[in-house]
This record gives C-alpha cells, structure tokens and sequence, in this order.
DNA sequence: TTGTATGCGTTATCAC
DNA sequence: GTGATAACGCATACAA
C-alpha cells in the first residue's frame, strides 16, 4: 500500500509513480496508466504523515473557540460557522480540527493550555480569542503559524480578522427602538475586552447620541459570562431603573430577559420593546417573535477559511474584513411610528 | 526542534533523549533534568507526523455527520454532542476532526466522497449513519479503522452504537399526550430507514396500542428531510384530518408545525396538544412553552468517544449503549386530567 | 521521459 | 544506563 509496492508492481521507479499519482511531472501515457491501475487495484492511499514529513504541511487547520459547555446558544453560532469553514475545505481539500479553551481562564496565556499546540500538526489556526485577545495572539505568534481572526477584530496591522459590523448592527437596532418611540433605551451586553462586545456597546451610544438621548448609566450592564440567569437579573434590574426597552447583545442573555419579561407579565411589546442579536429560526415562534440583529455566519466561517489558506500560500497582505448585518423585523421591537 | 538537537546540545544519543521526553525506559536522574532543560529551552515540540509515520498512529478521530447547512436545528443538537467528544478528547490528549456527508446522496457508498477516508490518517470514527447505513458502515469496514455508530442503532452484532431511548422517548411523549385527554393523536417523524426514525414511529405505535387507540394512517406522516416548511405542511395535512394532538419528532419541523398553527389561529394547548424532540432552552420561550422529549447529547458525544478509544486499544467487545432520555414537561401538550 | 538517492523526525531493536 | 542505526513512506534535487 505504498509507492514502492506500486513501483514494484509496475516495473517503474518510484519517483515515476510518485509523480505519475500527483502530476508533478511529464509521465508518458503508458507509465500513466500502469500507475493508475496498479494505484486502484491495492486500493492506494497516500500515506499522509509520510507526506507531511516530507513537505512540512499537514492540510489541516484548527478552529480554536471559547468552549461553551456553559453557553450553549453561543455553540451553535459555531456550528453555523463551522458548516461555513467545512465549505472552504471541501473545496480545497483540507481538514478541519475543532479546539476550545477555557473562556473563563483570563490568564494571559491561556492558549498554553491547548494541547493542539504543542504538537507540530497544523498549518494554520481560525482563532475566536477572548477578551485576553493580546495575550493568545501572542502564544501563536511564536509559534509562527499562520492564524486569522474570527468575530473579532484586532487594530494590529499584522494580522488578518473577519467579523460582523458589530457597531453598525447594534445602532440600527437601537435606531429601530428610537424610532418605535422608546424613551429610555437600556443596553444589556458583554465584555467590553472583547471586540465584538466593545463594538456594540459603541454602536448603542452612538446611536443615542444620534437620537439626542442623553447616556444613562443605569441602563446599561455590561456581563462577563452570557446565561440566561444574567438576562434574567438584566432585565429585573433596568426594569426597576425605568427603562421601556432593551437592546440585548446576546441571544442566551435576550432568552433570559425575555423569559423574566414574561413571567412578570411585561407585555412584549406593548409595554418593552426588545431586539435581540443573532439570527436563528425558533426566534420567528417566541413569545413573541424577536426582531433581532442578525449576522452572516456561515460566510464568516468560509471567509476566514479562504483568508487563511491564502496565507497558508504565502499571502503577505492583511486584511480586516468586516460582513454586514441585517435587521430581522418581527415583533418584539415594537410599532413604528 | 528536534531530538537531535537535544541531543547535540546534551551529548546524549537521541535514543536516551527520547526515552526521556516519553518515559520508555529508565533514564539516569541527570541526563533527564538536561533534557528538559534543553527541551525547554529550544520549545521542542514532538513531530507529530514522524510519529505518526513510525507508528501508525496519529492520535486523532473523527467525527462524521451528516451535512447540515439544510438543516440547522440538527445541526446544534451536534454541537453538544461535538463539546461531549471533546471532554473526552482532552482527558485523552486526541484531536478530533469533524467531516460531513450529503445526506440526500442516497447511494450505496456515499461515504466514499468523503476526503478524510482517502488518506491514511485517523484511528477511529464516530459516524452518525444515514438511512443507508449498511452501505456507509461497509466502507468504513473495508478500511479496518476501528468506529462506533453515534445516535444510531445496528443489530450487527460486530458493531457498537450509543443512541437514546428513541421508542421510550417517543412512546412517553405519546402517553403523556392520551392521558391529557387527546383523542386523535398524530405522528411527524423521519424516515423509518434510519433507527431514530423507525424507533420514535415504533414507539408512537406502541403507545397508541398501549392506549387502545387504533392506528391512523391519515395522522401519520414520514418525511424524508427535516425542515420548518415540512413541518407546516404536516400540521396542515394532520389539522386537515382531524388530529387534536401532534407528536413531532424533529426540532425543526416541530417548529414549522408550531408556526403554522399559530398563524391559523389553533390554540396550542387550547385545541392541539403538542410534544416535540431535543430539548433547546429556547423551547422554554416559545408560544407556548414546548413540551418536549431531551436527549443526552453531550454524554452521547462523550460515551461515543469512550468506546472508541476503547477499540482504538484493542478491545474487541462490542456494546449497544442506550442513553435515557426525559420528559421536560413545559406548556403545549395540554393539561393532565 | 525516467531513475537514484537523500532526508524529513521518530521509535524501536540490538548491542554495549 | 546508554548509544548506533534501521525503518516508516514520501517528495524532490540531481543525474541520465
């Protein structure tokens, strides 16, 4: 089952078949198809740590996220994402290893823990880093392998990120309350470490101070981890501060904010409007259907794969790409007026 | 970075050096503490693919599902299952690699485009079969890489299977929804080619006999992909026949069902009792609440790994593992009298 | 168009 | 307790 037995079989050598199998070099006709049969016959396969020996290169890539045992809703954003990169490898033939570490391990170094890090194994890595972003950017630095960024953006020249317009998307939701007739609009969010949270909370004031609003404090929480518990506690406490909206960055967090809303007999949205972030389909069948912000997944996935491949090649460039998003309208936001 | 630099830098022999790193076999006291020194010194990293070529082992599996960008909603229940795994895979020190199949390429061998298979490079696959199982199950058998079915059964005494309860899931759901007092109870579910779909139908069969109910053809409805449009349909058809109550065995077309009879005024629980499968925090915030039948989904990921680890070492048993499943008893079945 | 020969970094066998 | 060395299967520089 390898060249050598090919080889024998054939008469030729093995560097003949070798590149007979890969194209590599002019192989008469002849040779070709002896190697071809001979190649079906044992059932050939390439022997891929030989290969990778030789070459350097393993066609394999990791995919590195916050593990989500705790957040479950914040997986299956992934899961959407990990079809979009899955697409991308197809295409070209690579393979794809599913990482994650500790989001709560704030240490600067947390990457260290990966144990896909300490082997010589993969050529590239789609990183989703936590708020510690500098730290773990600099553990795969020195490792030297190409990476890119997903749903995260980094002002370093140096490195390549693909993310949603965070900013944009928070303040057309916002923008949507306002124009609803919502007067006091709270911001329920995360961590302002971590891009995608700095983004959204920027997109919430910009957009009150687009609206002439004046930026109450208490109407704004800003979370560490996202449970549904916290979107309970959220929403019980920028109730109780007056607020008659809510913009809640996270789906997990909107879940609990909702179900707190409606277990107080807050009616949704006849006396709170509500916009939620992240796009799933049991959104359209809640009580009610949540208008929510939604974001382009699957192609975040496929694009961070296409960058990375690119880099994997030699590419040079650094690129920070931003998707756009959308608005979904259903119900919970409210009328317009 | 490799042993022979250690051994350079140490004038030790690279045997000595590598028995060191891994523990083969005694090494003096100090010319271990100079290896480590040098080893961290020069951040040496194992080859994996030397290894792996000296071995035959490489130290990861994989994980094969059927292709989801169809259907998302199947596609987080994998999510659990995928952070399942990997609590496994982390206790082990393995990498998991996920792969997907076509499920609509319903040929014999469909497994054979997968990429993955034609390299020499995994110790064992998780394999979520699709309704030709037998073909899929053949191509990995000709392989001879050790595998376990995943959310899947097989009478095939040579293979080993973790799946749920299927039929006592469904046959409770079914129960539940008699004892609420529903008359004409139907049936949603997947195709019968596949375990889980045989097994929800085997058990809503079983119920209605249990409950002395005849069987219906026109309330039952087998379909072969799993969507929110299908499930509207269904509702349609089975409202149109008279059902009063709807057991859906598919998150996704419970969802399409629930639509559908909220947007034609059908009170659930008031006119429709419903009970879905898989249970997402979500389904809490429905209208109405989801009475539903869970899975274990990480500890299915988790015993999959389990077993196959087992193969992976040599253990020849095969074992048909059957995960419990519950009911989260919320809103839309109806009241028990 | 084809063949020869080298080395990638390990592990494992055998000898010391 | 240690060392020398073969072999794993492949890609490729060089030679013909």
């Amino acid at each position: 089952m390898s060249l050598k037995k090919i080889a024998d079989m054939t008469g030729l050598s093995i560097a003949t078949v070798s590149h007979a199998i890969n194209g590599t070099r002019a192989v008469s006709r002849e040779s070709r198809d002896l190697v071809e049969a001979a190649a079906k016959e044992i059932g050939y396969k390439p022997n891929i740590a030989a290969r990778m020996l030789r070459t350097q290169k393993s066609g394999t890539i990791a995919l590195i996220i916050p593990g989500s045992d705790a957040n479950p809703n914040a997986g299956y954003f992934y899961m959407d994402v990990i079809m979009g990169i899955r697409r991308k490898m197809v295409e070209s033939n690579h393979e794809l290893i599913i990482s994650s570490y500790d989001p709560q391990d704030g240490s600067e170094r947390s990457l260290n823990a990966l144990q896909i890090l300490k082997k010589q194994w993969i050529d590239g890595i789609i990183l989703v880093p936590s708020a510690n972003s500098r730290g773990q950017i600099e553990v795969i630095r020195e490792l030297g392998l190409p990476f890119v960024l997903l749903d995260r953006r980094d002002d370093d020249d140096e490195c390549s990120c693909v993310d949603s317009d965070n900013e944009g998307g928070a303040r057309e939701a916002v923008n949507l309350l306002a124009a609803c007739g919502w007067k006091r609009i709270g911001f329920v969010g995360g961590n302002l470490a971590t891009s995608t949270g700095r983004q959204r909370y920027n997109g919430y004031t910009a957009a009150l101070a687009h609206q002439g609003k004046v930026y109450d404090e208490s109407l704004v929480r800003i979370c560490n981890g996202f449970s549904m518990l916290r979107g309970m506690e959220c929403a019980a406490e920028l109730l109780a501060n007056k607020a008659d909206a809510l913009f809640v960055a996270d789906n997990t967090m909107m879940l609990g904010a909702v179900r707190w809303l409606n277990e107080h007999g807050v009616a949704i949205p006849g006396q709170i409007g509500i916009v939620g972030y992240d796009d799933f389909e049991w959104m359209e069948m809640m009580n009610p259907p949540i208008t929510t912000v939604k974001q382009k997944a699957h192609q975040m996935g496929y694009t961070a794969a296409d960058m990375l491949f690119g880099k994997c090649s030699g590419e040079q460039s650094n690129e920070k790409i931003v998707l756009g998003t959308s608005l979904v309208i259903r119900k919970s936001h409210g009328t317009l007026r």
